[in-house]
This record gives C-alpha cells, structure tokens and sequence, in this order.
DNA sequence: TTGCGTGCAAAGGTTTTGCATGGCA
DNA sequence: TGCCATGCAAAACCTTTGCACGCAA
C-alpha cells in the first residue's frame, strides 16, 4: 500500500509536530521539545526527535532555521505555515527575540533583487538582524 | 604601558588576520583556518585560532557570522572591511556562495522597517537567503 | 618576576550513526 | 515474515575552558 503522508505517522511523529504547533513561532530546538515531552510524562529519545523533525522539515510540514545565537549555532525549528505564506523574520541581538515581517516594501526588494541582481530570494528563510523596540537604546 | 592594537598582536594573531585576508569575502570556519595553517606547515591549534579569531572581533578587524550551513551550523569569520561600510548578504542555497549586496533600494527598506516597524537593522549581519544566478533551475 | 600568548587535554554542546529491539501489518 | 519506528550508546563535530609551559618585558 502507497503510503500518504497523512497516514504515514506515528504516535511521536504526530506528538513532534504537535510540540511545533504547542510552541508556535517560538523556534524551539531539539532539546527544548525533549524537555517538552519530559515535562509532560511522555520522554522521546532524542534521536526520535531528531529524525521526526527531518521527516517532518522532508514532508514541507515543518521548517529549520540556523539562527544565531549566544550560546553558539544551533538548530531551530517551527511549523510550517498553514497557508505556506512567507514572511521574513527579524532577529533581535539584544533579547534573541523573533520577529514576523509581512511587508509590500520587503517584497518589493525582493522582486528587485531578483530583477537587478539575479538572485532569487526565498522570503522565508530570510533575516534581518538588528535590534528591536525594546532593545533600541533608550 | 598601555598597549595599543597595534602592537598588541603576536605571530599568530597576524597569521589569523593575514589568513583572512587571503581568503576574503569567503567567509571561512575555524577548521578552515586551521588547514590553512597545516598546509603551510605552521600549524596552530585550535584553541589559539579560536582565542585570536574571538580578539579580532572584539577589536572590530573581523566579523562573526552565523550561516546556514548544509552540513550543520557552525561559525565563519571574515576581514572587517576596511571602509567600515555595510553591505547585505546573499546566501546561495544551491552552491553555498555568500555574495555582497550594495543596494539603495534596499537601504531604503532598512529605514522602512526602522521608522515603520521599530526594528533597527544591522545591515551587516542581514541575510538574504535563496538561489544565485548559477543555481536558477534552467 | 610578572604578564600573557600558546597548546594540550578535557569538558560541554549539538547532531548523526550503528545496532538491536519491538510493534504492527 | 518483513518493514520500519524507536532508543541506547557511541561517534563525530564545533566551541570553550582549565592548566601548565615558555617567552619577553
């Protein structure tokens, strides 16, 4: 049988993704959904995980991001929008914060990147870093 | 004695330095650095190559980014430039390349999303990322 | 002697891989 | 039986830290 991916789930497949949509635009890593399952009596190896979110990030359900970060890179993660809009994100250096960006000025930037400078850009996965209201001096 | 920059530095650290200025705009790791080095037969140690890279970004000669990388998320340094001028980045998700962008137009967003959306970008660190000219399909 | 750059080794993280087990069709 | 998700352990990385050594002022 032809497996469909709306079948093609298992219990902690489904709880991963679950986890994504608990912590919805917070870009979580592997290790805060393992606390996540820790702290709700139900712990998933870490290497489920892992290999959940790559199925997952694989199936267009869920995304990864490297953002930067203090403690070094690593891995983060977030669902997949349900209308598959793009927004870009900015990034705030001051508190770590994440920031959604839907913006006619942005697209047209990224149109005339594309236009001028023969660069597709992929607006989801793009970041501004910088500093944020609460951030700014003063 | 109050040391200046100037003179403050010692073999490797002007070997780091001169490493990145050899490889400018490439935007190489710390491994990276480290086979450099190996290969021109005066090898230094990790832990040195770190320490110097971590001084010449405190001293603004070099930047730290943090890039998505393909085989996981690690840093990369590159020379300051010497003008002090900002510049975007353009990530290339098909071959990896970083390219520089100098873009009124995008300026004008930066400012934009400043006076607009109270988030004041750091230009340098802003990533763009998508697919280059090479890597449009067709 | 004092300060500091250096390098080895170890530690602390994150992510991946090998292998055996167990559930389910 | 066969497929595959799971989990443990180990490996592979990257980065940082502790400590001792050695050079230069």
């Amino acid at each position: 049988m032809r497996r469909h991916p709306a079948n093609y789930n298992t219990k902690q497949s489904e709880a991963v993704l679950a986890c994504l949509a608990k912590h919805k635009d917070e870009y979580i890593t592997a290790a805060q959904i393992g606390e996540h399952f820790q702290k709700s009596g139900d712990p998933v190896s870490r290497t489920t995980i892992y290999r959940q979110l790559e199925r997952l990030v694989q199936e267009g359900r869920a995304r990864k991001y490297t953002f930067d970060g203090t403690q070094g890179a690593c891995f983060r993660y977030a669902e997949q929008p349900e209308n598959e809009q793009d927004f870009y994100h900015l990034k705030c250096e001051g508190c770590g914060g994440i920031f959604h960006l839907k913006c006619d000025e942005v697209d047209h930037v990224s149109r005339h990147i594309f236009e001028t400078h023969a660069f597709q850009v992929n607006d989801s996965k793009t970041v501004f870093y910088g500093k944020c209201n609460m951030c700014l001096p003063k």
